[in-house]
Parts: C-alpha cells; structure tokens; sequence
DNA sequence: CTGGGGACGGGGCCC
DNA sequence: CGGGCCCCGTCCCCA
C-alpha cells in the first residue's frame, strides 16, 4: 500500500501509550475472505488521490456513488460508502495519509496483477478460480491451496498437528512455532519480522498510517482500515434476529455474542 | 449495549 | 524456497 501524495511526510507522533499489555492468546482466524482485497472496490471517488504509476491504483468508477437511504445491505462483504474523501487536516503532516479508495480499493498484491496486465505480460491462471500469477511456479504453488485435506499430499504440523494441503501454507504456519523475533523492550516474541515491527509501534508511538478523512493516525493498517468504515454514513451489517445495523462486521458479531442473541444459539447469525 | 481503537495472529501472494 | 508485504479477522479494553 503506497500513501497517497496529498502528505506524505512521516513522523513520529507522540506516545498514546499502550494502555494494556496483555497479550492473551487469540482465537483462530477465520478462513480467508473471499472476496480478498478487492472487497472494499465500489468505495468513493478519490479527493486528492494521485493514481500515479508507482502507486498503480486503478482509478475509481466515474459514479460510484453509494446510493443514499439504501437500506437493504444485502452484501457484507463488499461494503461501500458515501463518504468522500478530503484530506483537510491543516495542521503539520503528521502521517502518511490514505484517501478512501487509495485504501480500500486494492491492495498491492492486485496492484502489481494490474500492472502485469497493463504490460501485457503473459499470466498463468488457476483453472479452477481463474486466479492469475505471473509464473508457473507461483501457480504451482497456488494450486496446492485447492487441495482437499482429505488429499494424500496433506501433511500436518510436527509441533501441533494441524494439518495443510499447501506446502508454503505449513511452511508458514511451522514458522508461528518459532519465535525468534523478540522486543528488546519487553521480550515479547513474535514468528515474523513485520509483527514484531508493529509491535514496537506500540512502544514508540509510531504512527504511520493516517486517515485522509479526519488525519487521525494510526499505527495498525488493519486499525485504520476499521477506522475508515467508522466514517461510512452506512452501517452494512445488519441482525438478522432484530434488524439492528453495525457499521463493522465486528460490531454485529459483537452484537451477537452480547444481546440478541444472549442465551440463545446463532442460529442466522455468523456466516452469511 | 454500542462505538471506537490497540494489538496481534494466520495465511495468501509477490519477488 | 524464503523474506517481505498485505489482508482479514479476532480479542480485548475503554468511553
């Protein structure tokens, strides 16, 4: 994800300060989205937004107006907003800024995939979803994920038996048993390098990614991004049980847990 | 109870 | 094949 060029000093804002610093144990993820990153691709127009060839974003749709007073959400998974994004913090650039569809719009795995096809390159694609890659080998390994578990090329985790149809899959998951990377301010550990990057955001302040609408800035891309649905006028996610709408998926799920469905099963709830 | 934010994990993809 | 990057999602806390 490049910023757009509307501010794109970065500094260090101060300290929020952790305000908790218990890592607890999380539960398991969900499977991937299906929708991956293009899920968010109906969003805004840009303000501000500079589609230059490095950032390589595709421009938004002419009228992609998100049609006021609708209020059947009838696809969570793509939700969409009205929100038009202007960067008009006046005070010092205090982050990189992100404009609504410079966020949500792609990220810069499809970045690249578009790039590839402006230059005509030759791509391998995936028989079964169509997916493209720019090597046969990245297909090769693509392929693996369509593996059923059941598949006598499924092979499991020595350290906690999960098992894997994709090779690079296990080989990623093994790595989340080995945590070589440790913070030297509080020794917490973590598999890989970029999380232990976030985390020392937590330490020193850092705050790199900043929302275009309202500069506020954050340390997590994943933070901002739930921040940027806080500016949608619309709440997508809707209770099945009471008709009650969120604006994050989270919130809804949250909803579940805590009232409409408190003491009762969830039935109509997750998943759809 | 809802809204918002901080911190983090697991996994896919590209180079 | 491995590193790096990015995504989605979850858990937790607080106002």
């Amino acid at each position: 994800m490049q910023p757009t060029l509307l501010c794109v000093s970065s500094f260090l804002l101060p300290s929020t300060g952790a305000r908790r610093n218990a890592y607890t144990s999380r539960g398991s993820p969900s499977p991937p989205h299906p929708m991956g990153s293009r899920y968010l691709q109906h969003c805004l127009a840009p303000a501000g937004y500079n589609p230059d060839k490095k950032q390589g974003l595709p421009p938004a749709p002419p009228d992609p107006a998100y049609a006021p007073g609708q209020e059947e959400y009838s696809d969570p998974e793509s939700p969409q907003s009205t929100f038009s994004a202007r960067y008009f913090n006046g005070e010092a650039a205090v982050t990189d800024s992100y404009s609504m569809d410079a966020f949500f719009i792609t990220d810069g795995r499809s970045r690249r995939r578009g790039e590839s096809q402006r230059r005509g390159s030759h791509r391998h694609s995936c028989p079964e979803c169509g997916k493209t890659y720019a090597t046969s080998s990245n297909l090769s390994r693509h392929k693996q994920t369509h593996r059923s578990l059941d598949s006598k090329m499924a092979r499991k985790c020595p350290t906690c038996g999960k098992a894997y149809v994709s090779m690079p899959a296990l080989a990623m998951h093994v790595l989340t048993h080995n945590l070589k990377h440790k913070c030297d301010v509080c020794g917490k550990a973590f598999s890989r390098p970029w999380l232990l990057q976030g985390h020392m955001r937590s330490h020193t302040g850092e705050k790199p990614f900043g929302c275009s609408h309202c500069g506020k800035a954050f340390a997590d891309r994943s933070n901002l991004r739930a921040h940027m649905q806080t500016h949608s006028a619309f709440k997508h996610y809707k209770c099945k049980q009471c008709e009650k709408t969120f604006a994050l998926k989270s919130y809804l799920n949250k909803h579940y847990e805590s009232a409409c469905f408190k003491g009762s099963e969830h039935s109509c709830a997750i998943g759809n």
